[in-house]
RNA sequence: GGGGGGAUACUCAAGCGGCCAACGAGGACAGACUGUAAAUCUGUUGGUUUUACCUUCGCAGGUUCGAAUCCUGCUCCCCCCA
């Protein structure tokens, strides 16, 4: 093989476990290997880049990947790191789900071209044609109950209570691999560390049914050095659909990873080579606060993900929210320019009557800026709130003056939170 | 079925007739410092017509000048006995 997958996943620190032989036949011949994906939302989020990443790392190393959509298994929902019992979701919210999450995976994998192009498989397209006594009778039987329950995503829900079916949902998966095996050789799953239990169901079940041998690797479930979870931010989800996630928001993301965490997340994420990443973190560590890695790891991101174009613009506008710019250099921008930069910034439609109503009803009742009154007098007080770059208090009266190119306020809550308010005349 | 305990703001958790919009901790938000960090320090953390008023302490009633606090019924949770 071109390179070895596993290695590579060891120095990016992507390894947590693997069957005995996984490294082995890797290295043997060209092999297909799958990770699922559930079809939950209709998007995908950065905390489902890492098994994304482990299927582009495989295929670049000369693999096939698969990538299962669980249109099946997103109807029964896995218990694994649930305390309660998952809501289901209905078939049509899970097919338009599948179809947004393909466009994005295409970002990263190589669908189009060459012997280990990558496949989308949906395990719906199985099951619906499985019926259940032929499942609990060629597939329930070779499982013993006994080896389900000392599973932890079972053991954890004994005291809580689980349903059959969240029950059900490893044999479910494992029955997966069986078939993916027969009919596409698939010879590996892999998942995140939490999926271990899953997985191994899987390759245990194939040895009983006679598949042979086959084989499971996991990646570390990624936490931030603060011991909080990855992928979230004040606003929640960091997702991958521009219209859920702006590209400056994005963009914004990875250059706010903290120091610690952006040394490990850079091999997971880049596929930048290993000394590339290595004199990066090495001038990182000497230069912290040039967030030289950072950068790198926005830019590739963002590229990846968005496009070029959406780069541009997500770094031109951090630069004039972020640099050092004033209320002179905002005013310098002409209103094209302007509205490019403010595009991914909420914004809000005020008639300009309602100007002379004052900045507290400006902030809450004209726009959502702030969710009530009380809160705008407190944040005015707290020497929160600048317009136009300038810090404000309550008297302020606003007037024409105020206004960019006649029509704009920039409104400022904190360092980080713009908003664009666009006053008509 | 019998007995006991509990339900308070985002979370945990005090309060047990007026001084309670409710101690404290965590979280969150903001200010200073800084690198759009981390750590640290400070402030805020129901609403409004903001020195006052209004709505909140599981739900519904009641007692009282006055209740998160007392009484009655209901719902849900935990423990013990059967």
């Amino acid at each position: 093989m071109q390179n070895n997958f596993v290695e590579e996943l060891r120095w990016r620190g992507m390894l947590h476990d693997m069957t005995p032989g996984t490294e082995e036949q890797l290295q043997k011949e060209l092999t297909v290997g799958y990770v699922g994906f559930d079809p939950t939302a209709d998007s995908l989020h950065i905390g489902n880049l890492v098994p994304v990443m482990l299927l582009t790392h495989f295929q670049r190393c000369g693999h096939k990947p698969l990538v299962l959509v669980g249109g099946a298994t997103g109807r029964v929902g896995d218990p694994s790191g649930k305390t309660k019992e998952r809501q289901l979701l209905d078939e049509q919210t899970i097919e338009k789900n599948l179809k947004a999450q393909q466009i994005q995976l295409s970002r990263f994998l190589n669908f189009s071209e060459g012997s280990n192009k990558a496949e989308i498989v949906n395990n719906y397209d199985w099951f619906k044609e499985l019926n259940f006594l032929d499942f609990i009778r060629d597939v329930g039987k070779h499982i013993s109950i006994n080896y389900m329950m000392a599973k932890d995503s079972v053991k954890n829900r004994l005291e809580t209570g689980m349903s059959f079916t969240e029950f059900s949902y490893q044999l479910i998966q494992g029955y997966d691999f069986f078939h993916l095996l027969k009919h596409k050789n698939c010879k590996l799953q892999m998942g995140g560390s939490d999926q271990w239990g899953n997985i191994t169901t899987g390759t245990e079940l194939i040895r009983r049914m006679g598949g042979g041998n086959s084989f499971a690797l996991t990646a570390p479930l990624i936490k931030k050095a603060d011991g909080s979870k990855f992928g979230k931010s004040e606003g929640g989800n960091i997702w991958l659909d521009p219209k859920k996630t702006s590209p400056y928001q994005f963009y914004q993301f990875w250059i706010n990873v903290s120091d610690e965490d952006v040394i490990n997340f850079m091999p997971i994420f880049s596929l930048k080579t290993r000394s590339e990443i290595e004199s990066l973190i090495a001038h990182h560590k000497e230069a912290p606060h040039l967030r030289t890695l950072q950068k790198a790891l926005a830019e590739e991101m963002t590229i990846r993900v968005h496009g070029e174009h959406d780069l541009e613009q997500a770094i031109k506008a951090s630069n004039i929210l972020f640099g050092k710019s004033g209320e002179e250099e905002l005013r310098e921008l002409n209103e094209a320019t302007l509205l490019e930069v403010f595009e991914s910034v909420p914004s809000y439609n005020v008639n300009y009557a309602a100007l002379s109503d004052g900045i507290v009803e400006l902030l809450a009742t004209h726009t959502n800026i702030l969710p009530s009154k009380s809160e705008a007098r407190k944040m005015l007080k707290a020497n929160a709130i600048s317009i136009n770059k300038n810090k404000v208090t309550d008297g302020i009266e606003l007037t024409s003056d105020n206004l960019i190119h006649n029509a704009y306020l920039i409104v400022q809550k904190g360092k980080k939170n713009y908003f664009l308010v666009n006053v008509k005349k």
